[in-house]
DNA sequence: ATTTTCAAT
């Protein structure tokens, strides 16, 4: 097991006032992004780094993710001039908000041109999405395409990130007032978003129909 | 609250 110096952890209120699944998260102006890399070596994962990042001097953090993460993952390009031999690794990670869309984009070339790394989002909150033609949506169904699985954080990833990430000094995460029902509704939403059927909206069709 | 959103000073 991997363990960071606690100056490399998050204080803790700052990781709860970035992750706060609000409704009205107005005046943060900053987004977090807390990362795991795992190498994969045919079926299984060994994890390799951890740590977060924040937006800096004009920069989203996932862009700035991307310039750390040659560094982050050695062999990602190969090792030979032709960058033969590709390492293959696994990220997952836990932004404070969803990308942007031309976060969106360059994440989408960027895993294009490079298929042996997989990428697993997860969001405390959706970034502009309020609009039904949105271009973030759109840019959260291109990721999708692109094979990035992206689900808004619940109760348990808030857990797990709390113990990871955040210099806790041994307490245990306290949920706030409303992480459930937050997390709950902008699960439904995101799943509006990628189309994919949710099951309140079943039961909502279900009764319309009459049944 | 008909609230905001990876700042701009
Ligand atoms: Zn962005």
């Amino acid at each position: 097991m991997i363990t960071k110096l606690d100056s490399m952890l998050l204080p803790r209120k700052k990781f709860i006032y970035h992750y706060k699944n609000v409704r009205w998260a107005r005046g943060r102006h900053e987004t977090y992004l807390c990362f795991v890399v795992k190498r994969r070596v045919g079926p299984d994962t060994l994890t390799f780094d951890f740590g977060h990042l924040r937006n800096r001097s004009g920069c989203h953090v996932e862009l700035l993710f991307l310039r750390y993460l040659g560094a982050l993952c050695p062999g990602l390009w190969g090792y030979g001039a032709a960058g033969e031999k590709r390492l293959s690794y696994s990220v997952t990670w836990f932004c404070s908000w969803s990308p942007c869309v031309n976060c969106s984009i360059q994440l989408c070339q960027f895993l294009n041109n490079t298929p042996n790394l997989r990428l697993r989002i997860f969001v405390s909150r959706l970034y502009f999405c309020d609009l039904e033609d949105s271009l973030e949506r759109e840019g959260l169904r291109m990721l999708t395409k692109a094979g990035v699985r992206i689900s808004v954080m619940s109760y348990k990833d808030y857990f797990y990130c709390w113990q990871k990430f955040v210099d806790c000094k041994k307490s245990n995460f306290k949920a706030w007032e409303e992480l459930h029902q937050n997390s709950v509704r902008l699960t439904r939403k995101l799943n509006r978003i990628l189309q994919a059927w949710d099951l309140e909206d079943l039961r909502d069709a279900l009764k319309l129909l009459g049944f």
